[in-house]
DNA sequence: AGTTAAACTTACCAAATGGTAAGTAAATAG
DNA sequence: CTATTTACTTACCATTTGGTAAGTTTAACT
């Protein structure tokens, strides 16, 4: 129903938004400064999302949609067992390198008790109850090594947050090249999901 | 010289500052509250640390004075080569276990651009230079395989960063039993170290 | 044309926060 | 006994911040 709102503020909000959390954190953002910043005034941003809370879950809940969807297009490729895990990992990747921004966001928000863990805990849960789901299936069939499915999952988790402070290192250390980091990491992520998962892979020793 | 001090309160505002701190973060800590924990007014904590900023470099510098204190310990004894490498890796991971505080502290800091990024950098700086000096060393002799030290040394630091996370994520979750993943963590660090650094490691594939 | 509603703005405010200035009690030094 | 220093307090303040209330303008609907 929109009328015709000053080219898309909404959007512009979130963006910036999203910007100033992921890199100087909640606390430090202040609804004036992404308002200056949009040559707006701070009544505007509390119009479209009333509390400064609603604004960062907003920002949360779009950040997970882009998430959710990618995570969407490769389960619903034909991709089997092991396969399938591998592409997540990729998609992962890919995603936090093309959008570090959502890394910043993710760990941001990961930290217990802050501000928006709760939203982001709502939304992932049907995602992560999915997979548990999914893995216990494949485990009663021999698919998968057994284990447990949320230690895995938390700990995929975790290193894919620990990458966004692992590149901003680097790159205040002065290394451009956070390419190699990177590949590392999913290396490292790809042989611990193998390692805890593949009932095929030896473990090396 | 102090004369009376009614019972270490120094040390009290920098407990009390070191977990408020790591848990909730810089912007989030308020000289007021942390004063009324103490039954102290906001004045005495300004007046022993001047600032909230100088507050938080004093938290950041016990911390690395332990910190540096049990390297300097590892790095006193005889071990050697690798030995030495797995010694302090080891040593870290304890000392993460033992005071998670410390991980916390570390994790809020660390994000470039934070108010005690400077500050941590600083007293980093020399840690950081003396083991790149020696790994190059290592490397120019043979043994160790020859890559960018500080990339390594970045990868473990951010690895026992990660591992900040990780723990508040599991018990957030609901899963207290917390040592596996950190004894994984720790394996999965030595692995990469190897990998890196050992020269006589073969990489299994 | 007139009503309604969306998209913003101006005006204002209460609370919190870091910080300054000026004291006060106690211990030590001379 | 007096002077000084240490450790802390009371009083106060400027600023920032999220948020409320009440317009105003522009577009859409009837």
């Amino acid at each position: 129903m929109e009328k015709y709102e000053k080219f898309g503020t909404k959007e512009k909000i979130l963006d910036s938004a999203l910007e100033s959390f992921s890199t100087s954190g909640f606390d430090a953002t202040s609804l004036d400064v992404i308002a200056k910043s949009l040559g707006v005034r701070k009544q505007t941003i509390l119009y479209h999302f009333t509390t400064k809370k609603g604004l960062l879950n907003a920002v949360v809940e779009r950040a997970a949609e882009n998430l959710i969807d990618s995570i969407e297009e490769v389960l619903n490729s034909d991709l089997k067992g092991w396969e399938r895990i591998e592409a997540l990992a990729r998609m992962i990747f890919r995603l936090a390198l093309r959008e570090p921004l959502l890394l910043g966001l993710l760990r941001e928000v990961s930290r217990p008790g802050s501000v928006g863990s709760e939203r982001l805990k709502i939304l992932m849960t049907p995602l992560m109850d999915r997979a548990t789901l999914w893995m216990q299936s494949e485990m009663r069939v021999g698919r998968m090594r057994r284990t447990d499915p949320r230690l895995v999952i938390l700990s995929a988790y975790s290193t894919v947050v620990g990458l966004a402070t692992e590149i901003e290192v680097l790159r205040a250390a002065g290394i451009e090249q956070a390419l190699r980091p990177v590949a590392i990491r999913r290396r490292e992520l790809m042989r611990f999901l193998r390692v805890s998962l593949d009932p095929d892979y030896l473990q090396p020793r």
